[in-house]
Parts: C-alpha cells; structure tokens; sequence
DNA sequence: CCTTGGCACTCAACCATCAGGAGTGCTAAT
DNA sequence: ATTAGCACTCCTGATGGTTGAGTGCCAAGG
C-alpha cells in the first residue's frame, strides 16, 4: 500500500526531529512541528500505521518514537531533499583541497581531515587502487656489506623500498648491472605484468642475484597487495561523545572494527561502482559492529573515468545524522579530491 | 621525619592491594592482607599519618585510602622489588623482537604492538633520532612533462621521496646529470652538512636546475625535521576501559593529546638522556591531560652508546599499574629494540 | 469514513526514605 | 603504644510513591 502523502510528510518530520533533537518523539509534539492542523490524537493513529510498517519504533511504551533502519531508507530516498553545500564549508573545502599539492599521502590526509573536522564524525578516505600501475624506475644500492636495499618507482610516483639481506657481498657494479636489466626490461610495463613475468622466470634459479630480483618482485608484489588495504581514518575519537553509541561495549567494538579496517575496506569496494554517493545505513552494511551506524560513501575518480584510478571516501556516524548535509558534504569532497589527485 | 618502617610496609601492601583490585582499601582489608599481628584500629592510626604526609587520600569518609601520586612515587622509588620478566613475557618478547628484520618500520610496528599487547595499555615507541645519518644516493626522474620525483636514501636505509613541480620540461639526461652531480658531491656525507652546504650554494640562483637542487634540499630538511616528531602509538583504546578513567570528559582529551602527540614527543625527549627506565606519575608529567595516569619510559640504544642513535619507548596506563611487572618489561623491550635494531 | 476529544493505562525518570555495610575518628582501658 | 568500643559518616541498593510524557482505544461528531 502506497503511503498516505500526510503520512509521508509526518514521518519526514519526525525523523526531521529526531535527527535534530536526538529523543524520540511524541505525538503532541509531531503534531505541533509538522506544521498540520490536525490533533496529536489523528497523528498516533498514522504513527501507529508507520509502525506496523516498519518505519517507526517504540524504545518503550510510553516514550515516543524513532526511525527505524528502513525508515532512515525511505527518508533519504523519498523524502530528503539535498541541501546545497554551506558557503562555509565550501569555502574550507576548497582551501584545503582546491589547489594542487603535488604529493599523494598529504592530499589524502588533508581529506580525511577535512571531512571529520566537518561532520564532527569519523572520516576516512581509501587509498586509490593503482592496479593500472607501470613500473617507472628500480633502484639496487648496496647499503653494507650483505644488505641491499631495494627500491621501486612507479609512474604514479609511487615509492616503496625493502631491505633485502643477501648471502654474499655484492659489489655495487653488480647490482647496477641488475637494476639495468630490470629497467630495461620492464620499464614502463604494467606492475601486474613485470610481476607476472617475473615469477615465471625466477621459479627455479638459485643465483644470488636472482634471489635479489625475486625479493624485489615480493616488494612489487606487497606494492600492489598494500594499498588493496590502505585506508586513512580521521576523527575516530568523535564518535565517543555520541550519546546513542556511549553504552561501553558497542562503543569498543566499533572503534576496533574501524581500527582493523578489513571488513570496512570490503564493504567500501563493493560501493565504487557507481559514481554516486551511496549510503548504508544500520545495518544495511551486514557488518555487525556498524550496526548502529550509517556509512555515507562516494567514489572519486582520479585522471578520468576510462583508464583512470578509483577511490572511495566519505564518513562514518550515527544513523541519526543530517544525512541533507552530509550527503552534498561527501559528495563535494570526493570531487575534489578526484580533482586535487587528477592535475598534472 | 622518616617514616617507620611498619608504615612503610603497610603503605606497601595498600598500593599492592589497590593495584590488585582498584578499590580503596581500608583497615580491615589492610590489617588482615598486611601479614603482620595488629588491630585495624593501629593500622587506622598509621592510615592517618600516611595521609597527613601526603601518600595517602581519602575519596570521602567512610571509604578506605588510595595512594596519592605521591605514594605511588615513595612506592617505586623505595618500596618496590621489581620482579624478573615471567618466562611466558620474555618468550613472546623474543619471538616479536629477538631475530633480524631488515625493515626499521616494521621493527619499531612490532614493538609498539607488543608493549600493548602484554600490559594492556597504550605502547608507543618514539622513532629514532637519526641526526647523524649520512646521504647515500638521489635520483631524480621525471615522471610527467613538468613533474620531478626526487628520491632521497640515507645510509640508514631511510627512503624518502617527493614531487618537484618544474616551469619548463627537463629532460632525462639532464636531471641525471643533475643526480650524479649531487652523488658525487655530497654521497657518503653527513645530511645536515649537506643541506647547509646547499644552503649556501644554491642562495640567489634562479636556474631552473638549482630550483630543483632547492627543492631537493627542503626534502632533505624534511627527512631530519619529521622524525623529529614520529611517533607509534598502539592500543589507546585499552585506555577506554579502565574503570578508573571511564568518566567522559577526561578520556577524550586524553586520547586527542595522545592522538596529537606533540606534548609527548617533548616530555619523552627529556627522558631520553639517562639509560634507565623512567616513570612519570600522575602530576609529575605536568602535562594536564595525563594527570591521572602514569607513563612507563625507557630509553634504547641503537649502533652503539658513542656514535650510535636513541629512541625511547613505553606504555601509558593508569598510575594504578603493576609496576613491578611493567617495568621490567618496557625495559627488556628498549633493549631487545634496540638490539633488533642495531644487528648488522 | 476520517477526525478528534476523552480516558484509562503504561512506563521511565525522579525523588525521598530506609536499612545495611564499610570505614573512620576518638576515647578510654589495657 | 595498642586496642576494643562506640558514635558517626557516607556510599549503596532496595523500595515505593509521584509525575509527566506518551500510548491505545473508544465513542461522538463532522
């Protein structure tokens, strides 16, 4: 059955309410803020109605009422609509990420940042897969006598290095020689395929020098397993002072799911198809600890749609968050942020 | 005046039993867990000087004693037997520490990891100052048209890297002559003496070459100014349920100092001259938000006392802490670091 | 049929009261 | 100097009544 238009404004009211007071909400009250001419007695009898939907619920029975999951579902894609970006916040997200910061890891930071210190929620931003990588440049240098220490460019300008322990000394024309070899072999081919050739024609040998290029593959490979992981996470300590989450246990759990990341990192894949902002909310995300929790998500798209590079970012708070402005929030960060790491 | 020696052991055996427990202990409890033959109406009289002196205080009336920060520094520093690391903690600590990793990060993650783990509190481990670092090797490349990636290795295996924006393309051979420029002038040289020497050198000029040169000398900078203020930190969260500290206000400013770490960094700094392990308890830190916690430091030594580099390490944690038990272990962990780190 | 006032009912929250227990300080006797 | 005794304080938990917000249902009125 299709909902009553009075029904639908009431229960965007309520929720309305509820996000901005945080208590349930009762009828006398409903009935006053919804703006209708009509008695607390009538609107009991919708809030009834939405109940039995399974829109509303009753913590108990003499205490108003809050939205529930699927409520929050309906008020977002039904009824919400989008604020535009506060001037403000506008202002601030352009400052701190309108213009170009030639390195990666700050601009990421600066998001997450950014993105807690705005919703007074936690923040995160997931590291962009780079799967479409190529290997720019390899580095060999003997740093004592059995110890060489490794390092990877990638086109990106991705660093990553590893010291490897060797069984004999190698003389530092040896190990240029090796780095030239690589260099000119996979210079510029896709990370995936240098790896890829690499375990094949490594598989047997037992050169010292060979131990050393597969050491160095282990590290190309770790490059591209890393940041399949990486996932920045700002403004975790916020969630501490909001009351609806302050009982003790979930509270912990919560903190240390977002602490592991791994589950998180999971869910936000699954949400980067797409190029809209995207919302779980309670459990919507099937992740036990987030429960109580909505995820607002949008990707970013960094060097273009087609052969370019995807993240995700966005926010981590209660369900009860004013989902008008966050939602623009969100979505006007992950733009930037594609922007701020698309620049040449 | 001196204080009696039945006081001394009675003191002893409340911080014992308050540790134990986390209660206040009275005169009763104190009488009977003290061992020695007298009334709790004596032990009511020693209770009285002890607060009259200052160890002790009293939540309200009719609620035993707990030791002030006073008495807890009268108990470390006179009263307690430190007690040797239990075989099942030192196994642990060898098998997380104990055999070569060539990779500093992950040394100075696992023992972050570990000191947490085994005392249940936060660890953190200050990463090394490593003033005397020499430079190894750069590299520039150009990865786009006006894009530089400068590539720092110290011969400490520490990697650093960062992007040049240029006006004008360069080309590889001349940023390779650029590299070898700089390897040949100033490989194997101290990285402060370097970047003095650029310093100099490179004042007025506007060249497009020394603009890099310049570039490169700020990430130079960099590298010594960062790990000035690097510091791990693991396990904050085991702070949030200690009982003692569960009240709001007070945990969330300390995890925001600890999160900010600046205040810290300092206060650890002056605990790194001396090789012993250093408490700060409650006031004594005189850093506000750490007013009703201890800190457990211990200095480590890599490469060497003389020529060699030092780190600090250790746990925060309620000042009602084992400290008999903690202590031993943060400072087996400094050594085991700090030879984990040295190993050639 | 929808709306509304009325009414009985429920329940959390608040408050006061009370008993019990732990602990203290003081005093006087040993 | 030690200790038993005692009066006193204060926290804790249980009990119970009151209040206020809110509900569900019913019966009357548009």
């Amino acid at each position: 059955m299709a909902m009553d238009e009075r029904a639908r404004h009431l229960l965007k009211s309520l929720i309305e309410q509820h996000i901005a007071n945080g208590v349930p909400v009762g009828s006398r009250q409903l009935a006053k803020g919804a703006g209708l001419n009509i008695s607390p007695a009538t609107v009991r009898n919708v809030m009834a109605d939405l109940e039995d939907e399974g829109y509303l619920i009753s913590p108990h029975t003499s205490a108003g009422r809050i939205p529930t999951h699927v409520g929050y579902r309906f008020f977002v894609d039904a009824l919400l609509r989008v604020v535009p970006l506060s001037p403000e916040s506008h202002q601030l997200l352009i400052h701190r990420l309108g213009h170009y910061i030639p390195d990666t890891e700050q601009v990421l930071h600066a998001a997450t940042e950014v993105l807690s210190e705005l919703t007074h929620m936690a923040g995160f931003v997931r590291v962009p897969r780079r799967a479409n990588r190529t290997l720019r440049h390899v580095d060999f240098l003997a740093l004592r006598e059995k110890e060489v220490l490794a390092i990877f460019v990638t086109d990106k300008g991705d660093v990553e290095n590893r010291l490897i322990r060797t069984e004999h000394a190698l003389s530092a024309a040896e190990l240029n020689q090796a780095a030239n070899f690589f260099n000119e072999s996979y210079g510029g081919r896709p990370l995936q395929e240098v790896i890829q050739h690499l375990q094949r024609d490594l598989q047997q040998s037992r050169h010292e020098m060979d131990r050393i290029l597969r050491s160095a593959m282990e590290l190309g490979e770790e490059m591209l397993e890393e940041d399949q992981q990486r996932m920045l996470i700002e403004g975790e300590f916020q969630l501490l002072d909001l009351p609806e989450l302050a009982g003790s246990e979930r509270l912990r759990e919560l903190l240390n799911a977002v602490r592991q990341k791994r589950d998180l990192v999971h869910l936000l894949d699954s949400s980067m198809r797409g190029s809209e902002v995207r919302l779980f909310i309670g459990e919507e995300s099937g992740f036990a600890p987030l429960s109580d929790c909505s995820v607002v998500s949008a990707p970013y798209v960094v060097d273009g749609e087609v052969l370019g590079v995807l993240g995700v970012l966005g926010v981590i708070g209660p369900m009860r968050m004013p989902y008008q402005q966050i939602i623009p929030l969100v979505d006007g960060t992950a733009h930037l942020l594609g922007r701020a790491l698309s620049q040449s």
